[in-house]
DNA sequence: TAAATAGTGTCTCTAAGACACTATCAT
DNA sequence: ATGATAGTGTCTTAGAGACACTATTTA
């Protein structure tokens, strides 16, 4: 089948898309309408296109059978053992993705449904391929990133309040932070957040100031989770 | 030449192989003896063969190339621009090695030649391929980890006095850490180093207590270089 | 002796965490 | 009024950094 020594080995992408719903971490997921794995659920992705970057081919896989189209994809992992892929020797470059609960996803190519699904109600081994392995390295990679970078803004709308903020360490630490604590950090730390000098009235309680994203991608010194965990 | 759908794309490793030798931090580079970019410096590394590991690719090429055996490969990052190799869409796998300055390479293999190259006196752009930028991620990888694990302990030999290991932070961040306030933050991270009991005499001044690596990986809290760079 | 390096003491300052307190809304 | 959430004040404590000081060697 092929007649040069080398490419025996192909080149897939997958990304691990999380977003927050309900206050549940939940990642997307497709289910598989081709072998092999027909009929499980797997990450979004499949096989790099000649001429093609990594990250792009990430994406177009992501909405090909997600509908989810999305602008920045933070490379993860690769992921080569032989004998991951029943097809033969295939390495998965695996992207991470990072989205406000926002659009809602539809099936489409190979997938013959794509959901967001709640992590906490995933069965251990549930995933095609070694895609448990990979989902668990990119929620880790989320966890850590909370620490030293404002990547939690990417999990809310491009407006939002501390308590919202609060929300995202919350549910993805699994932890309780001090309000008052967590606020005087936030805004203490100079880029994290910009106030829009509007309010949020919604709920009960004093209303809320509402921010966006500020310029500073590298929080220091970083948010610990020290105490957490 | 190729008749099925996919496998277009090649799939290497490479590995920045790091050493610090007479206080200049190094990098093992071969010499290509094979087109594309004969004669120019590069990344040991060559393609994956089939039913091998990553890591087992990674370390069987710098064996091959360099002699050089290693132990421990990270995982880096994956590079996969199309364009970065002329042969054709090439993605490479970059691994991360880090070693005491004790094994001399030797070439071989596809490598005409093999050497440290202390990092400060290479060109910009002088490496093949896009080596320069894997190159440049992997000693920010290294910046980076000797924050928050015990990798400095893998640049000294099994047994080293604290003034050794702090020359490690010192040629890596390009600062002058406090001897004393290291002394402190080092014996007092539990499971960072542990006491071998034995002195070393050698130069001048009072003679030092000797380590080695304890069991910790990590770090906590972190010894910052947020004063440095 | 002086010079050099190893290691400790001690002070200051930043920032995290606990938690009380005030502010402003809905009901 | 009560209850809820927003946001601030304040105290304690851990730990980083500056730097003085002691300890033990070589020259």
């Amino acid at each position: 089948m092929y007649t040069s020594a080398y490419p025996i080995v192909s080149v897939t992408v997958d990304t691990v898309a999380l977003t927050i719903r309900d206050d549940r971490l939940c990642v997307l997921l497709i289910r598989r309408g081709s072998e092999p794995y027909a009929g499980s659920w797997a990450l979004p992705g499949g096989y790099v296109e000649p001429d093609e970057t990594l990250a792009r081919a990430a994406a177009r896989e992501l909405e090909e059978e997600t509908g989810i189209r999305v602008e920045t994809l933070e490379q993860l992992a690769t992921y080569g053992d032989p004998g991951r892929d029943p097809r033969g020797h295939t390495v998965s470059v695996a992207h991470l993705a990072v989205l406000p609960d926002a659009q809602e996803p539809t099936g489409g190519d190979d997938a013959s449904e794509a959901a967001w699904r709640p992590l906490d109600e995933l069965e251990p081994d549930e995933l095609a391929f070694d895609h448990d392995k990979v989902l668990a390295d990119g929620v880790e990679r989320a966890r850590a990133k909370l620490e030293y970078t404002n990547l939690a803004t990417s999990f809310v709308p491009e407006e939002f309040t501390v308590s919202e903020l609060r929300e995202v360490y919350d549910v993805i630490w699994g932890a309780r932070l001090d309000p008052g604590n967590f606020h005087r950090k936030v805004a203490g730390s100079t880029g994290f957040v910009e106030p829009t000098g509007r309010y949020r009235k919604g709920g009960s309680g004093r209303p809320a100031r509402t921010f966006r994203a500020g310029p500073a991608v590298a929080l220091n010194p970083p948010l610990t989770r020290r105490s957490v965990s």
